[in-house]
DNA sequence: GTCGATATGTGTGCTACCGAACAAATGTTA
DNA sequence: TAACATTTGTTCGGTAGCACACATATCGAC
C-alpha cells in the first residue's frame, strides 16, 4: 500500500521530529527533477525550497566567458535553495540537476513562516548551510592545490554517495564543465582510471568497481567533507 | 569626549536598530586584533563572535602539506565565527587577523540567546553569512579560472575596501598564503602592477596610486561579490 | 657603520593543463 | 542496413605556474 516515494528519503526531513513533520507533510510536494532542469538561475526567484530524494542537484557558477565550475553538490542529504531562509531571495549561482530523479518542494511562504518559529526546521537548515560552506571552501582549495586526477576521484565518490547503486550517469563532456575543465582532460583522467580496473564506463554510464582504491587516490577534501557532513548532521 | 572607538565602526552592529543596540552594548567588549593572531583554528571551540572594526581577518584553509588558501575575507562589514550561530560550533576552516587592527567581540551564550530571539541580529547574520557564501564560491570559481595577475588584483581590492587609506601592510610571501601560489609568483604579477604605476610598495608596504586602472584588470570576481555584499547588506 | 634578518628580484628547467583539430567508436534512427 | 549524432580517444604546440637555486636590496639592532 505504502508508495515507493516518501520525504523521509530526504535526511533533512526525516530528522525532523514527528509532529514537526507531520505539520509539514500536507505542503510537502512531490515533484520530478529531470535531467538538466535548472532549480533556479543566477539572480533569480525562487518560489520553492527543494529537497532532493532520488535526484543530484549541482551549484554551479557561470563566468562570463561561459567557462563554469561547480561548487557543490546536493543529493538527498541536504536541500536546494538555502538563499529562501538566509534572507537574500536570490543568489548568483545556479542550481542544475546533475541526475535526474525526485525530490520534494516546500512554498517559500511556508517555509519561511515554518523558520521563523526557531524549531527543528531552522537547526537543521542552518546545520545543513555551515555543512555546505564547508563544502564550497574545501572545493575552492582542492581548485587551487589538488590535480584534476585527485579532483575527479573526489567528484565520483561525492556522486556515489549521493545515489543508490554504484554507477553514476553523466557523460565526461558535462564532468568537465563540472570540474571546470577540458573535456580531454577528463578523458585522460577517467582512461586512467579505467586502464587500472576501477571504474567502467561506456558513453555516460560510469560503473565504479574499485571504491577502495577511489578511496585511496582521491585527495584529502572529500574526507574532510563528509567527515564534517557527518558531524553536523548525523543520520 | 567621545573614545575614538565604537562598535559602530563595525557596519553589522552600526545597522541594528536602536533599542537592540542598545541591549547588546554592555556586552560588547573592545579588543584589539595583532597580526597573525588566530582568531579561530581547524576544528576549535569558539568562545566570541567576532565584529572587526579596523582588522581584517581571513578565512583560510591549510592542507595537510602545508599548503594554504584563503576562502574569503571579512573586515568592518561583517564578523568572524558563523558556525556560533549555524550550529556547528567550530569549522575546519581557520581565522588569521591579515590587517591589525581592533574588534569587538560577543560572548557565544549571549549571541545564541539573541540569535534565538529571530530579530534583527538574526537577520544581518543570516544575511551576511550569505554574502560570505558568495564570496567563497567566488573564490573558488577564480582559483579554476583566472590568472594570477587577477586574482591579485581581486585581493588588492577587497583589502583595500575593507581598510581605512590607500596603503595594505603586507608582504609577498603573506600575500602568496593567501592566494595559495608561490611567492615567486606575485613577486612577478606585482612587479607588473608597480612597473605600470598602479602601486608602489616596500617590504609589507603596498600604497595603491591608480585604483581606477586596478579595477580595470581584475576580473569580473570582484565585481559581483561587491555588488552582492551590497545588495544584501545595503550600509 | 656593520651585521644579520627579512623582503624582493631573477633564471632555468619542468609539468599540468589549455586550445584546437581530428580520428575512432558506439548508440540511435530511418 | 545505412546514415547520423553523440561520445570518447589522440595528437600537437603553447603557456601559466611550479620547484629550486641564488642574487640583490632594505631595514633594524648593536
Amino acid at each position: 500500500m505504502s508508495s515507493p516515494h516518501s520525504p523521509q528519503q530526504n535526511h533533512l526531513l526525516a530528522a525532523l521530529p514527528p509532529a514537526d513533520y507531520k505539520r509539514l507533510l500536507p505542503d510537502l510536494e512531490l515533484i520530478p527533477m529531470p535531467l538538466g532542469w535548472a532549480v533556479y538561475e543566477s539572480g533569480g526567484h525562487l518560489g520553492y525550497l527543494y529537497f532532493p530524494t532520488t535526484s543530484i542537484v549541482s551549484l554551479l557558477y557561470v563566468l562570463e566567458s561561459g567557462a563554469s565550475a561547480e561548487i557543490a553538490i546536493t543529493g538527498n542529504e541536504g536541500l536546494v535553495g538555502i538563499s529562501l531562509f538566509m534572507g537574500g531571495e536570490s543568489s548568483p549561482s545556479r542550481a542544475v540537476v546533475q541526475c535526474q530523479g525526485n525530490g520534494y518542494r516546500l512554498k517559500a511562504s511556508i517555509l519561511k513562516k515554518e523558520f521563523a518559529l526557531g524549531g527543528p526546521l531552522q537547526y537543521l537548515a542552518l546545520r545543513y548551510t555551515q555543512a555546505l560552506i564547508t563544502q564550497m571552501s574545501q572545493t575552492a582549495v582542492c581548485n587551487r592545490h589538488h590535480t584534476l586526477d585527485q579532483q575527479l576521484c573526489r567528484w565520483l565518490l561525492l556522486s556515489l554517495d549521493r545515489l543508490p547503486g554504484n554507477e553514476v550517469r553523466m557523460t565526461q563532456e558535462l564532468i568537465s564543465n563540472m570540474l571546470g575543465v577540458r573535456r580531454e582532460g577528463v578523458t585522460t583522467a577517467a582512461g586512467k582510471l579505467q586502464a587500472d580496473g576501477l571504474v567502467q564506463y561506456s558513453r555516460g554510464h560510469i560503473v565504479v568497481l574499485d571504491r577502495p582504491e577511489l578511496e585511496n587516490r582521491v585527495c584529502e577534501c572529500y574526507a574532510v567533507v563528509k567527515k564534517e557532513f557527518d558531524r553536523l548532521l548525523p543520520y
